[in-house]
RNA sequence: GGGGGAAUUCCCGAGUGGCCAAAGGGGGCAGACUGUAAAUCUGUUGUCAGUGACUUCGGUGGUCCGAAUCCACCUUCCCCCA
C-alpha cells in the first residue's frame, strides 16, 4: 500500500503552511479534511488557504460544494478514498491536512461505512417525538432494542441517542451490532500523521485570538453578511461553522459587535480543546510542539519524521 | 466636610449565626465520540489526605458553644448632599 502524510492538529496551530512545505518537498498535493472548508464562499471564516497560501500545490476536498449542502464522514471516507486512488495513479503523494478529527480518523482507519441510505423522515419523526415528550422514551426503546448503545451514550446527549435509534428503526440492525461489523471490516492505511501543538495552551489561545483579528480584518462581517443575505447559512452543517453564527445577535442589533467578537473567540478556544481531546486518544501521532520554534525548525523537525517513515518498509 | 452603599473562592454573583469549602453562571482543566463532528455530550474546579483533616469570604480585634453572616475600628471603591 501506498504511503501518506498527514497534518493534524487544533485550529490555528499552523497546519496549512506544513502541509504546504510538506507537498512541496516531497511532490505531495493537500488533501483536505477539514468539514467546512468544502463549502464555496465560506473563505475567510473557515481560514480556507487563499491562492498565495497554497503557492500552487493542488488542494483536493476543498471549495467544492454549495454551503446548502449535506455532507458527512461517510461521503468524506468515500470522496478521499477517490482523491488518494488518483493521487497514487499519478504518483503524488497525499498530504492530508485539517482539523476534523473524525474525518481524517475514518480515512485512516479504513472504517467501513454501512452501505445504507439514512431516512430523513424517521429521524424527523424521533426528533418530533423528542420535542414534545422528551427523550426518556426514546432512551427506554433504545435501551431495549440495543443495550450496548444506550450504555454507551449519555442520556443527555440526544443527538446521539436519536441517532442510535434511527440506525435501528431504519435498517433493522442495531447500531452496535453495525459498529461492530465495520471494525471487523476496517483495514488501517498505511499514514504517518504529525499533530502539531503547544506546550503552553495560552500561547495557542493567543494565536487563535489573533487570528480572528486577522479574519475580522480581512473582512468577515462582509462575508458573514452576505452569506446571510444569500440564505445561505440557514442549512443544518454551514450554520454551525464558528465564526458566523456569532455575529448573528450583531446583525439582529441584539449585541454589540464587541461582544460577538469576544464569544468567537471563545468558541474557537473551545473547539480547538476538543479537536485536541480528540486527537491526543490516537496514540500514533508524532507531536511537534511549536512554542518558541521558527516554522524552519518545525519543517525540519516534521522532515525528519517524514525521511524516517518514507525509508520504511512498505 | 456630611449622608448612604459595597468589599465573597480565577471572574461575575448568591449567601445575612450552625445544614457553607460556600448556590448559579462564566472561564479554566480533563474526558467521551462511527453517517449533523467547527456538532453533541460528560466530569472536575481552596489545599492535603480516598468516608477525614486543614486554610478561606477586604484587614485587625471582639461577641458567641459556633461567624462569610453580629459589633468596633481600619483600608479601598461607588453613589448622594455640600
Amino acid at each position: 500500500m501506498k504511503k501518506m502524510l498527514a497534518v493534524v492538529g487544533p485550529t490555528a496551530s499552523g497546519k496549512s503552511d506544513l502541509a504546504v512545505a510538506l507537498c512541496k518537498k516531497y511532490g505531495g498535493e493537500v488533501v483536505s479534511c477539514d468539514s467546512m472548508q468544502i463549502y464555496k464562499k465560506m473563505n475567510i471564516g473557515t481560514a480556507k488557504p487563499t491562492d498565495e497560501e497554497m503557492q500552487g500545490v493542488r488542494h483536493h476536498l476543498i471549495d467544492f460544494l454549495e454551503p446548502g449542502t449535506e455532507y458527512s464522514v461517510s461521503d468524506y471516507v468515500a470522496d478521499a478514498g477517490k482523491c488518494v486512488k488518483e493521487l497514487e495513479v499519478r504518483g503524488v503523494i497525499p498530504v492530508f491536512c485539517g482539523g476534523t478529527g473524525l474525518y481524517i480518523d475514518s480515512f485512516v482507519s479504513g472504517l467501513e461505512y454501512a452501505d445504507f441510505e439514512n431516512n430523513p423522515d424517521i429521524r424527523k419523526r424521533l426528533e418530533e417525538e423528542f420535542a414534545k415528550d422528551g427523550i426518556d422514551g426514546i432512551f427506554e426503546r433504545l435501551k431495549k432494542c440495543d443495550p450496548i448503545s444506550a450504555e454507551g451514550i449519555d442520556f443527555h446527549n440526544t443527538k446521539r441517542v436519536i441517532r442510535a435509534l434511527e440506525v435501528y428503526e431504519t435498517t433493522g440492525v442495531t447500531m452496535s451490532e453495525w459498529n461492530r461489523r465495520s471494525k471487523i471490516n476496517a483495514k488501517k492505511k498505511d499514514c504517518l500523521i504529525i499533530g502539531l501543538d503547544y506546550e503552553d495552551r495560552q500561547m495557542l489561545y493567543d494565536r487563535i485570538d489573533r487570528r480572528v483579528d486577522i479574519m475580522l480584518g480581512r473582512g468577515l462581517l462582509d462575508e458573514t453578511k452576505s452569506l446571510l443575505e444569500e440564505g445561505l447559512l440557514t442549512s443544518k452543517t454551514a450554520s454551525q461553522a464558528i465564526a458566523y453564527k456569532e455575529f448573528m445577535p450583531y446583525f439582529d442589533g441584539t449585541d454589540a459587535l464587541e461582544n460577538c467578537i469576544e464569544i468567537l473567540k471563545r468558541n474557537s478556544r473551545r473547539y480547538a480543546k476538543r479537536q485536541l481531546t480528540w486527537f491526543k486518544r490516537n496514540k500514533d501521532i508524532k507531536w511537534i510542539y511549536r512554542d518558541n520554534k521558527s516554522f524552519d525548525e518545525v519543517l525540519e523537525c516534521a522532515c525528519g519524521y517524514v525521511d524516517n517513515y518514507l525509508s520504511e518498509e512498505c
